[in-house]
RNA sequence: GGGGUCUUAGCUCAGCUGGGAGAGCAUCUGCCUUACAAGCAGAGGGUCACAGGUUCGAGCCCUGUAGGCCCCACCA
């Protein structure tokens, strides 16, 4: 390691060399270690398709962000990292790529398509992994798991089948949704309504007459947005309240096309209101119509194939794909006069959200994980505060959920993922769900047996994620130790496939929560708000962010300016600002340690300590306590934004301007120590604080300037010290500054160049006042360019021209007439006393109110005190001033 | 239909439990001052969507209105 930093700051020359560094001295691998509190967070499994993308970057900042700090702490700190084999996913891409060869999937069958599928994953695998350690993520990468690896595989087994035994996961034929083009049912949480222009269909279908003819004039209308499902009808419904229907109650109505007589049936469901008031009920393709189905008992005509086009229960119409057979079917029923009408409709229509297909619902066999009762000890660790969610407002959305839950559909029509545990006796149709291989029959003894060809939704083995990481089946010690995890930090779009999933499955295989703190984060958005997508081309590489500003400014652009949850646009001007911000650190350090270069710098007394560093350090002091507690309440944007300010506005505007004279003037040798040594551990504890966010520029930095300590994210969390708290030089200081700025803006309106020296004269009846201007003389000279300051008690010989400055205790005057316009002089007077008189009206206002006095707390009736004696002797100083001039 | 959320400087957004309106970018002014022009010093710009209410005091709490975004459910 060089022992200088290089002139320009250049993240491609630090990143890489660094991440190496720590990853071979395995600063991120844990251990159970007793003597130590653990700090676990479960990665968010990338899927292996993925590349890295910014809510990745997002996501993975954050996590990293509170690993390290908590690391920093003394916590015995796991991140435990992973990857998904993320079933449908995956699958599209590989029938994708196979089909560019010509390969038919099917043609290619299961084992070679398992074959391909494992390819994949050899090769792209680990595309994402190496992409998350560009960003710095400090994941114990020894601990790496794959949710098909071996453990999870017998995790997921183990859970099917012990749910199973308990009743929670029973196959059943139910409505579900089926994608004809992934030729697989999804779960609700896959489906996505999309607003389509679509048309309602009026149609009437004629009334059976009581001799079992169809009537030619009495007609039942009803108006569809999907006439092809008639083809499955088994029923009109009315309502049993409905005046108009009430004689037609235990009637019948033919259907046309299929010359089938189906009856009318009355139900609740049917809304009078809408439309006609009647409805056509197609049990096998619509989920309400299933429910109104089954509650009357009637048949289910599935008139589908899986690829959506009509079957042999669809007469001549069979084999059709679903839109064909609609135009077809209202061409002929216009034809037959049973077509009554037309009408524009925007109606929501179910699509799936990996494909964007229209979904069929359809009535299959399906597994099911059985929710109410699991859901439940869900619903209260949430409702007690056992698992926090952050912000609140995201139990809302949960509840929403859990209180409307239906079961879960966890069979897949697909190869790539957990193959579902059981198995058919070919002989009598005996299912078993074993944990081994099934070869005889329990019932009829036979061995021919098939094991079920579907798998599992891909969000069934990830909702074990927490604990089969740590071991789970087994009795692991690292299931013990860390156990359950401390936060988990992903987005919100994902509370329902994934977070619901994970907390219910950690009660019910654990008996215990799997986190504590749900911390969840919004979408990057592009700079004009729109969502982040392929198909808009409108994507930012965060890969090509790292390569171009480094990830240090990536992570604090991300990190900074959005709450919890919100979404975020993303700006490259924000990126420039946080490299800009990594420049200042850099040049700041390089300058320190460029003054401490050939000097021994030693602990001064605090009596040596000037009242400039005693106001820096209780001002560090400060920041460390409202960092860290930001931190611990998960307000990482708030906690940096303090750290930013502070190191670019205390810490180099201020601090390093006011010691220069005291590093220039090396007279004071005792004086010129203490002044770097206080910019040394000011720097050292500022970058401790950054680190969390920016891990590499403040590793650079902090193992150049001490090279005997081998890594800032192996060295201590700063702490608070009560003793640093140095509230008198705080106050005096802070005076300083707002003299400062003060004799700035004179200089700034009468655009006085700052090469024009000039001298100052301090007038004030404090004595404290006046010692710490005397202690701050140099640096006061150097930051307002004036050459001399003249500290004195009282006005005596100051020329009546000088400009003058008024701060609380003191009136600092700038006697160089020839640069003053008076009249402009008078009128920044007068601007300020009409501020001040604003100011009294308040505070007089506020002390003169009854209410205020009897109900204010003390503190802040002091507080309010002490203002309205400042302002009135500010206000004595401008008057006087202002009739001298006058 | 239910729920959530937002409306604060020209733009994008912070603002924690109510106590004198902030940041970044943009604009304007002056500076190549020996760490940094990826910089320094300043300035301008806001009835905190609107209307009520609670309170001594409201950007913050309550009610309502308008507009935007999101989630859930989904009426055929």
């Amino acid at each position: 390691m060089s022992k200088e930093l290089a002139k320009t700051y250049d993240p491609q020359g630090i990143e890489d060399r660094l991440y190496q560094k720590w990853l071979e001295k395995k600063y991120f691998h844990a251990e159970v270690d007793r003597t130590k509190k653990p700090f676990t967070i479960v990665i968010p499994p990338p899927n292996i398709t993925g590349q890295l993308h910014m809510g990745h970057a997002l996501d993975n900042t954050m996590q990293d962000i509170l690993i390290r700090f908590k690391r920093m702490q003394g916590y015995n700190a796991l991140w435990q990292p992973g990857t998904d084999h993320a079933s449908i996913a995956t699958e599209v891409k590989i029938i994708d790529k196979l089909k560019e060869e010509g390969i038919d999937k099917w043609e290619l069958g299961r084992e070679k398509f398992l074959e391909r599928a494992w390819e994949w994953k050899k090769e792209y695998g680990g595309r994402i992994i190496s992409q998350l350690k560009k960003l710095g993520s400090s994941c114990d990468w020894d601990r790496e798991r794959f949710t098909m690896d071996e453990g999870c595989n017998n995790a997921v087994t183990e859970v099917f089948v012990k749910m199973h035994e308990k009743g929670y996961i029973y196959k059943g034929a139910r409505i579900i949704n089926w994608c004809p083009v992934c030729n697989t049912s999804i779960s609700d949480a896959e489906v996505v309504y999309e607003e389509q222009a679509g048309h309602f269909w009026h149609i009437k279908y004629p009334i059976m007459n009581d001799d079992g003819t169809p009537s030619t004039t009495e007609f039942l209308t009803f108006a569809t947005t999907r006439p092809e499902t008639m083809l499955g009808d088994t029923a009109v419904a009315i309502h049993p309240d409905d005046e108009r229907y009430q004689h037609l109650i235990g009637k019948s109505v033919m259907l046309p096309l299929m010359n089938r007589v189906i009856p009318i049936v009355t139900d609740t469901y049917v809304d009078m209101e809408f439309g006609t008031g009647v409805v056509k009920i197609t049990p096998a393709h619509d989920p309400n119509d299933f429910e109104v189905g089954k509650r009357h008992d009637l048949p289910i005509i599935n008139v589908m194939n899986d690829d959506a086009t009509i079957n042999k229960n669809g007469g001549k119409f069979e084999g059709m794909a679903r839109y064909d057979a609609r135009k077809a079917i209202v061409e002929e029923l216009d034809a037959m006069g049973l077509l009554v009408k037309i009408e524009d409709h925007a109606h929501n229509v179910g699509t799936h959200d990996r494909c964007k297909t229209t979904i069929e619902p359809m009535v299959k066999e399906q597994w099911f994980v059985k929710m109410d009762e699991l859901i439940k000890p869900a619903v209260e660790a949430v409702k007690t505060g056992e698992i926090k969610l952050i912000p609140e407002r995201m139990e809302k959305t949960y509840y929403n959920w859990t209180d409307n839950i239906r079961d879960w559909c966890i069979s897949r029509q697909l190869w790539w993922g957990h193959r579902i545990p059981a198995y058919y006796c070919d002989e009598c149709g005996e299912v078993t769900v074993a944990k081994e291989e099934v070869t005889v029959c329990p019932k009829c003894g036979c061995t021919h047996l098939t094991q079920d060809p579907d798998t599992l939704d891909t969000w069934f083995s990830s909702a074990l994620w927490p604990f089969e990481t740590l071991g789970w089946p087994d009795k692991t010690e690292d299931l013990d130790y860390f156990y359950p995890t401390d936060v988990l930090v992903t987005g919100y779009d994902i509370i329902f496939f994934w977070v619901i999933r994970m907390i219910f499955s950690g009660f019910e295989q654990m008996g215990k929560k799997p986190f504590s703190t749900v911390l969840f984060h919004g979408l990057v958005r592009d700079s004009q708000g729109r969502k982040m997508s392929k198909s808009l081309g409108n994507g930012i590489d965060p890969l090509e962010i790292i390569e171009q500003y480094g990830a240090d400014a990536l992570r604090l652009t991300l990190i900074t300016g959005n709450a919890p949850g919100n979404d975020m646009r993303f700006y490259y001007e924000r990126v420039e600002n946080s490299r800009n911000f990594a420049n200042k650190v850099w040049n700041a350090s390089r300058f320190i340690m460029m003054n401490m270069e050939g000097k021994n710098v030693t602990t001064p007394a605090v009596n040596e300590l000037a009242p400039v560093d005693k106001w820096i350090l209780s001002k560090l002091n400060t920041l460390v306590k409202d960092v860290t507690d930001n931190m611990e309440s998960f307000e990482l944007g708030i906690a940096v934004q303090k750290v930013y300010d502070f190191i670019w506005d205390e810490f180099c505007d201020w601090y390093i301007e006011m010691v220069k004279p005291r590093l220039y003037n090396s007279d004071d040798a005792v004086s010129q120590n203490a002044a770097l040594w206080t910019l040394k551990n000011v720097l050292i504890d500022a970058l401790k604080l950054l680190h969390p966010y920016m891990p590499f520029i403040s590793e650079e930095i902090f193992c150049t300037l001490q090279s005997e300590e081998e890594s800032i994210m192996i060295s201590k969390w700063p702490e608070f010290i009560a003793d640093r708290s140095f509230e008198k030089e705080e106050k005096d200081i802070e005076i300083i500054k707002e003299a400062v700025r003060g004799i700035r803006n004179i200089r700034s309106e009468m655009n006085v160049a700052p090469s024009r020296k000039a001298m100052c004269i301090v007038v004030s009846e404090s004595e404290d006042i006046r010692n710490t201007f005397t202690e701050g003389k140099l640096f006061f000279a150097s930051l307002a360019y004036a050459n001399e300051v003249l500290i004195q008690s009282d006005k005596e010989g100051i020329a009546q021209d000088a400009v003058s400055v008024v701060i609380p205790g003191a009136v600092i005057y700038i006697p160089f007439a020839e640069l003053v316009d008076i009249a402009q002089e008078i009128e920044r007077l007068q601007k300020e006393e009409k501020r001040l008189q604003g100011e009294l009206a308040r505070v007089n206002g506020m002390l003169s109110n009854e209410k205020f006095v009897s109900k204010a707390p003390a503190a802040k009736i002091e507080e309010e005190k002490a203002k309205l004696a400042k302002y009135t002797q500010m206000m004595e100083q401008v008057k006087e001033r202002l009739a001298q001039l006058q």
